[in-house]
Parts: structure tokens; C-alpha cells; sequence
DNA sequence: CGATATTATTTCAATATCAAACGATTTGAT
DNA sequence: ATCAAATCGTTTGATATTGAAATAATATCG
């Protein structure tokens, strides 16, 4: 489905480009969520668990940080994840302005439990291009992530 | 920001690419809404707006797939697109079940206003690769973006 | 010390998003 | 013609998401 818009050739190559990018990715999104292998987790609870079962406890804003999602949204994830069971919060003494998040028992049984299936996933979706594809696309990706100079 | 999962060199490898994927997605679509160059539309509002205008009056389903989401969601967004005056709705007389979404002339108004700049924006963003790296990142997301056989 | 700035979290309003259930309508098969 | 199945849109309930404003705690500077 290319672009129907009227511009410079060079916009159209990047509306273009930016349209597969962007249809690849929900795509993909859709296809892993219909796999259902994050049981009932959202991608940003699984997102949260995640990093505290790799990195240990952590703080809301440095949740935020790595999901890339903003503090106040942290906060229902984190709410939710809590009334489930699967984290609990701790209120730092030294710094009483920071919440420090933990994952429970439950929360860790859990993802531990999810994320061998998603990955199998993820994998067996990426599984369409080949390894050299994967760099490339990778190496593009990195790129296309920074922000720009000047 | 690698994965700290362990697996199958297979599965890290795929892993990577994926999180440098989603990474580079967010990160651009985080940078184009900084620009503010679609006022204040929402995505999704954008893209009913700019189908209506390149392919004309449509079902709610057919703009349903066009952007990706669901019948109900489209709802929704046709709902706050009409509060603000800038889609109208007419039920089909042929087949009442059917409600044809058009442009009102305001939204034309709006959609082809901001169209230009929006497109400038991408067009910038991507400029970060050039057009042969472009050409193989589209190739690249095409061939993931297609369903696996089998 | 005390005013001010910074930081972490929460709250709020608006919008998005899905899945599932539902009502209206149409179509297809008998 | 009738009835079952499919289709389209809406509703509902749960969650996500942002940005802005509010709150609370801490840090800093004069």
C-alpha cells in the first residue's frame, strides 16, 4: 500500500519506508499477541516484570525509563501489576520521595513461567528473515533510533 | 540495551533485532509527535483523516483496515473526530448496516493543512538513513511484516 | 537557616485500544 | 418464505497512554 501523497521523491521514499516500518511492527505486535504467550500480561506489565526479574527492584522512574512509557502511566502499570499480585512497592527510607518496585513471589514464578513461550515466539516470528537479514535490519534500526544531530 | 536473556544463540540474535525494532519505532514516533506537526490530532485521527482525503468517503470496517485497529475502537475515534466537527456519518440506505464516514469540508480543511508538514517531519526524520538504506529497510520490514507460511 | 529549585510520584482529563457481548440488518440455504 | 449464519456498528469493562498540574520530599544556594 504505498503513499498516495504528492511530494519530492525523497518524501515518498520515506513516507514509504516509514509506512512498512511502522505496518512490520504492528504486524508483528498483532500476530505475537495472538499467539498469546503473555498469558493475560499487557506488553507493558510483561515489560515490567521483565526488567525486574533481569535487573532486580528498581524505582518507578527507572521502570519508566526503561519501557519508555511516562511516570504517571508507570503508576496504573504499576497499580495493576500490584492489585494482581505480581510486584509490591516498598517506600525508600534513605530517599522517601522514591518508591522502590519489587517483584513478589507470585510475580516472579510468573514471568519465569512466560518468558521462555515468548521468546520462542519472538524468535520463531523473526524467524522470517535470516540471520544476515537480522543484522541488517538491526544495524538500520540502531541507526534510525538515534536522535539526529544538529 | 541488549537482552539479558539466555538462550539459543538463535533466539538472542532475534531478541536483539526485535527490541532494536520496537526500540527505533517508539524512539521515531516519540520524536514526530515532539514536532507537533499534526497539531492536535492523535494518530489514529490522523490516519481516518488522510484516508478519507486520498481514497474518499468509506465504511467504518474498510478504515477499520486500513489503520490497523479494531471496529470498535474505530467508533470511538469517529465519534471524537465528528464531536470536533471534522468527519460526518451517513448510514448506508443501501445496506443500513453500513455507515459511510466523509470528510467534512473543515476536516478537508484540516487534513491538507497539516498533511505537508507531517510528511516533512517523516521525511526528515528518516533522512537519518539514506535512500539506500531506506530501500533495504522497507524490503526488510515488507518481508517481516508478511505472515509466515506454514 | 530559609527560600528556591529539582526530583519522584500521583492525580486528572482526554483519548486510545482490545475483546466480548449485543442489536440491527442482510444473506444464504433449505 | 423462513430461519440460521454472517456482517456491521455500538457498548462495556479493563487497561494503556500522555501531558499537565498537584503534592511531597530532598537538595542547593545565598
Amino acid at each position: 500500500m504505498p503513499t498516495h501523497y504528492q511530494g519530492t521523491s525523497e518524501e515518498k521514499l520515506a513516507l514509504n519506508t516509514f509506512i512498512k516500518l511502522t505496518r512490520a511492527v504492528e504486524s508483528l505486535a498483532s500476530r505475537l499477541s495472538q499467539r498469546g504467550t503473555l498469558g493475560n500480561l499487557t506488553v507493558s506489565q510483561f515489560g515490567v516484570l521483565e526488567a525486574l526479574y533481569h535487573l532486580g527492584p528498581m524505582c518507578q522512574n527507572e521502570l519508566a525509563s526503561k519501557i519508555l512509557k511516562s511516570s504517571g502511566n508507570m503508576t496504573l502499570v504499576i497499580d495493576n501489576l500490584e492489585k494482581h499480585g505480581l510486584v509490591s512497592r516498598q517506600r525508600n527510607s534513605d530517599d522517601r520521595r522514591m518508591v522502590k518496585v519489587s517483584l513478589t513471589e507470585s510475580g516472579r514464578k510468573r514471568i519465569s513461567e512466560v518468558l521462555p513461550g515468548h521468546v520462542a515466539a519472538i524468535a520463531d516470528e523473526m524467524g522470517t528473515l535470516n540471520p544476515e537479514e537480522q543484522e541488517t535490519l538491526g544495524k538500520l534500526c540502531r541507526k534510525l533510533g538515534q536522535a539526529q544531530e544538529g
